[in-house]
DNA sequence: TCTCCTCGAGATCT
DNA sequence: CTCGAGGAGA
């Protein structure tokens, strides 16, 4: 079972002059299994850098290794007692870290640490895909009674929208239309520097589009819900701990009969829930209002409610309610 | 037109 | 996750 990253900051759409750009290696893909093996951040002000941190991270956890597996190409540690590997020889190929500069590195709670004591609590994050590392970034640093709030700039979403017609708007790919060099790529220090450079060049080319950055912004701005989720915060400081509601995860699905649905995720932050929009893993709650109006929906369920019931089969911590029981929950307090 | 809600398709991060 | 397209109702 899983915590929803309560407090986690926003993606912001700006054109800063002060920020924090950040990347991260990790062991994969899964904030769920994998574990941060590089840390990067490099302060900006006015265009120009104002420090700099990056290093390598030892993982809390490993592999260990049967003699069977020990293959040529796979890169592995002997502690004495057990084979161990931190990365796999993919992980090793793509980025050029190995087991033994991890062995050497200083343990993530140590890095971690300084390396939020250099961010700020109050910088805004900058980064290619940048949801990705603030993810692990968030999970991790939650482990050490660190909780990641600071709001963040993710230049993909830029790019795809000044770039329609590249085909693919990966980091790497952008750099070759910029002519940014990036040798040393997959490596964290350098891809910071090579998206803060893709960053200015699609301010730059924003500005000088014949538009303003505030009118680039304002075709984000209708957003496309009609509820911005992540600007449903809790006034309050304190919780009833004991509540069925606090720290879980919520999604509506249909139109409630007694009240808005903005209303109801504002009763569910306040009760310490964590109002959501859409069916995951974390998703603790389903409450399903009245669907009959939607002409799209067949059979009755909606795609929310079929994903939620594929999760409970699969024994995932999530209930689906009626409209009544959630309105008998959040007045029982 | 604007608000509130739906579905489905398509990328990127290591 | 983000975005586009579209229904329903006021």
């Amino acid at each position: 079972m899983e915590t929803p990253r309560r407090d986690k900051g926003k993606s912001i759409i700006e054109a800063l002059d002060e920020y924090v750009v950040i990347d991260i290696e990790t062991t994969g893909l899964d904030s769920r299994y994998d574990r941060i093996i590089e840390v990067a951040a490099i302060k900006y002000k006015d265009g120009v850098e104002a420090g700099r941190f990056s290093e390598l991270v030892k993982p809390s956890s490993y592999n260990i290794l049967f003699e069977e597996d020990l293959k040529d190409e796979t890169d592995y540690l002997f502690n004495g007692k057990d084979y161990i590997q931190y990365v796999d020889s993919f992980i090793t190929e793509l980025t050029g870290i190995t087991n033994q500069m991890l062995k050497d590195a200083r343990d993530e709670e140590e890095v971690l640490s300084d390396f939020y004591g250099f961010v700020g609590s109050n910088s805004i994050l900058v980064g290619y895909n940048v949801n990705f590392d603030v993810n692990f970034l968030y999970d991790e640093l939650f482990e050490i009674g660190i909780q990641l709030k600071n709001d963040y700039v993710d230049v993909m979403r830029i790019a795809r929208r000044v770039k329609p017609s590249l085909e693919h708007h990966r980091q790497r790919d952008l750099a070759e239309v910029y002519g940014i060099s990036n040798d040393n790529a997959h490596r964290a220090e350098n891809d910071c520097v090579v998206c803060n450079q893709i960053y200015c060049r699609l301010i730059d080319e924003i500005n000088n589009s014949g538009s303003s950055f505030d009118d680039f912004k304002k075709t984000y701005s209708k957003s496309h819900s009609g509820i911005d989720i992540k600007s449903i915060t809790s006034s309050k400081t304190a919780f009833d701990t004991t509540h069925p509601l606090y720290g879980k995860s919520v999604v509506f699905t249909g139109t409630l009969e007694r009240m808005p649905r903005k209303e109801a995720l504002q009763i569910v932050a306040d009760l310490g829930g964590i109002p959501t929009d859409s069916v995951t893993k974390n998703t603790n709650y389903l409450v399903l209002g009245n669907n009959d109006y939607c002409k799209t929906i067949k059979d009755g369920k909606s795609s929310k409610q079929k994903k939620a019931e594929a999760l409970i089969l699969k024994g995932a911590d999530l209930q689906i309610l009626s409209e009544s029981v959630f309105y008998d929950m959040i007045e029982s307090e």
